[in-house]
DNA sequence: TGGTTGTTGACAAGGGTTGCAAACTGGCGG
DNA sequence: CCGCCAGTTTGCAACCCTTGTCAACAACCA
C-alpha cells in the first residue's frame, strides 16, 4: 500500500474524494501486518476519531482493494481480512486461532521447489485462464502449539 | 467420501445414527464434483425427500466434514462449497461466476515444478507446523471468457 | 464563496449459518 | 415384537458479516 499523502493524491485522480476518516483508515493501515478485518480497521480508527462509522469504514477499505491498493483475504475465518502488503507472497493460517501470516519465498529450501515459481504453474483445466495463484497454508501458529501441549 | 453403506457404517460406529435424511444426503454426494454448498445440496436431496429441512442438511454436511468424509471450502464465493473427493488435489476459481473446478498436477509441465510437489514446501515461519496445503487458482472459466469477448 | 457531487452515518435489510426446543425416531435391551 | 432413550429432525429466530438506503453533510472546482 503506498503512503496516505499519496494515496490522497490517487483518491483525487479517480475522482474520489479526501475525507479525514479516509485518512484516518489509510493511517491505521500503514505498516499493519496483522490482516486485520474492518472490524479491526474500525476499532484502530475510532480511538482516534470516535464518530466514524463501520459502514464508512467498509466503503474506504473496498474502495482501497478496489484501486488496488489493498488485498483481500478470504480463509472462511468469518470475515473478510485485509493486506496492504502487495508484495507476491502467500499465507499461513492457524487452525486454532485464526491468525494469519505472510509467508515469502523459502530461500534455504534447495530440495524443493522455491514458492515463488508456484506462478509458473498453471492448472492443467480445460480453457482456464488463470489471472492469480494463491497458497494457503493450514496449520497451527506457535503459541496455539504450546497451548495444545500444555494441555493435551 | 466413502460409499452410504461404508458411510452407515461408519455412523453407527462412532455412535451416531442413520437416518433416511443422511442416507439422501449421502447418496446426494456421490460422485458430484460441482462442489455445491449447503443449499445446493439441500435443492438436490429435496427431490427425493421433499420434507428434509436445511438444517439438516447442514448438519450432516458438518458431521461429514468433522469425520474426514468431506472437504470443506471456502473461497469467498459466499457460502461454504463441500467437496467429496478426498484425494489430494487444488481447486480453480471463476472471479466471474465463482465455479469451482479441481486441479490435479500438471503432468504436462516440464520447465515448472509439479503441483503436487507443493506438500514440500514449507513456510520459513517461525516455529509454525503446516498440516495441509491448498492452492487457489483464480481466473476466468472458459464460457466466462468467450462471455467478456463476445461483450466488451 | 456557492454549487455540485461525492461522502457520511444511522438504520435496516440481506445472505449464510447456527442455537434452540419440541416433537420425533433409530437402535438397543427386554 | 415392544418400549425406552439418546440422538435427530424441524421450524424458527438469532447471529455475524456486509451492503443498501437516504437525508444531512463536506470536499473540491470555478
Amino acid at each position: 500500500m503506498h503512503t496516505p499523502t499519496e494515496l490522497a493524491n490517487r483518491y483525487r485522480a479517480s475522482g474520489r474524494k479526501v475525507t479525514p476518516q479516509r485518512l484516518a483508515v489509510f493511517a491505521a493501515l500503514q505498516g499493519d501486518c496483522t490482516h486485520p478485518s474492518a472490524e479491526r480497521v474500525f476499532e484502530a480508527v475510532r480511538g482516534d476519531m470516535p464518530t466514524i462509522s463501520l459502514r464508512t469504514v467498509y466503503q474506504t477499505l473496498n474502495d482501497l482493494a478496489d484501486l488496488g491498493e489493498l488485498g483481500r483475504i478470504d480463509l472462511g475465518t468469518g470475515a473478510t481480512r485485509f493486506d496492504p502488503n502487495l508484495a507476491a507472497h502467500h499465507h499461513s493460517v492457524c487452525n486454532d486461532c485464526g491468525t494469519i501470516a505472510d509467508v515469502f519465498g523459502d530461500p534455504t529450501a534447495d530440495t524443493s521447489p522455491q514458492i515463488e515459481d508456484i506462478g509458473a504453474l498453471a492448472p492443467d483445466v480445460d480453457g482456464f485462464v488463470v489471472s492469480s495463484t494463491e497458497i494457503i497454508f493450514r496449520g497451527l501458529c506457535r503459541s496455539c502449539q504450546e497451548a495444545s501441549t500444555h494441555t493435551p
